[in-house]
DNA sequence: GTCATATTTCAATAATCATTGAAATAGTTT
DNA sequence: AAACTATTTCAATGATTATTGAAATATGAC
């Protein structure tokens, strides 16, 4: 029993996007500031000194990943204030808690070259 | 008090080159693998149907990130085994958690738009 | 030494992606 | 309506990177 358990069912697919998406020194810090609070693109265009069109950019990656997500103002529709999904997030955490899991590291007796033979 | 916990503390350098080694589908393949015992890159050829030369080039990522290491077969040295680099991995996943931990996640009431300003 | 084996390195191509500046969209104000 | 503001989209460039095939390295067998 206890299986041994990949990676692959936990759709490879989903997790390299995430990973993706933080694999960028830019997008690891807006994220890291979203996780602060909510913020709109002139705030991180100050705080980053990022264009607003490069942040937009990578808010749209964020996004598609589904670590963030986008709302507008309810006074005043121009802005749009960007916040962490905390349940994606929450999600993803586990799964790479399970990627990097040192209880899933294996022996390996059976190597594939001679040194693998001797206990045979 | 409980200053803000920010990413630049665990060197975002680092943290992109870790997400970056694990962010490719074969890559993240490879390391799965290797979470299951250590391999040689004869048998991750077979494995992953990837040619020999890439695999190498994949494995040599993998281990500048400090994710696995390789050593040589005691018998004969042709052969080449790569293996999960535990310690770094505990250490990899404790950053990690620590960056999408939902504690984490602020309120933010003073939100630079329009709402903002609100219940001031 | 030569030959064979396991792996790596090199050089080149193809694809992906970050960045930039200009134009377009969505919303507000007057 | 026009003028203004926050943000996005578009098009182009430059940089990175995955992949491929050929050559090189390292080790062991003969």
């Amino acid at each position: 029993m206890s299986a041994v358990v990949r990676v692959d069912d936990v759709a490879v697919t989903t997790l390299v996007q995430v990973l993706k998406a933080l694999a960028d020194p830019n997008r690891l810090r807006i994220f890291d500031r979203l996780m602060s609070g909510d913020s709109c693109n002139c705030e991180l265009t100050e705080q980053l000194a990022l264009a607003p069109n490069l942040l937009s950019h990578h808010l749209r990656i964020l996004r598609q990943a589904g670590l963030i997500t986008a709302r507008r103002d309810a006074l005043d529709g121009r802005w749009i204030y960007y916040a962490v999904n905390e349940t994606a997030v929450s999600q993803y955490r586990d799964a790479l808690n399970t990627l990097l899991d040192p209880a899933r590291i294996q022996p390996r007796p059976d190597l594939c070259g001679p040194e693998g033979q001797t206990t045979l």
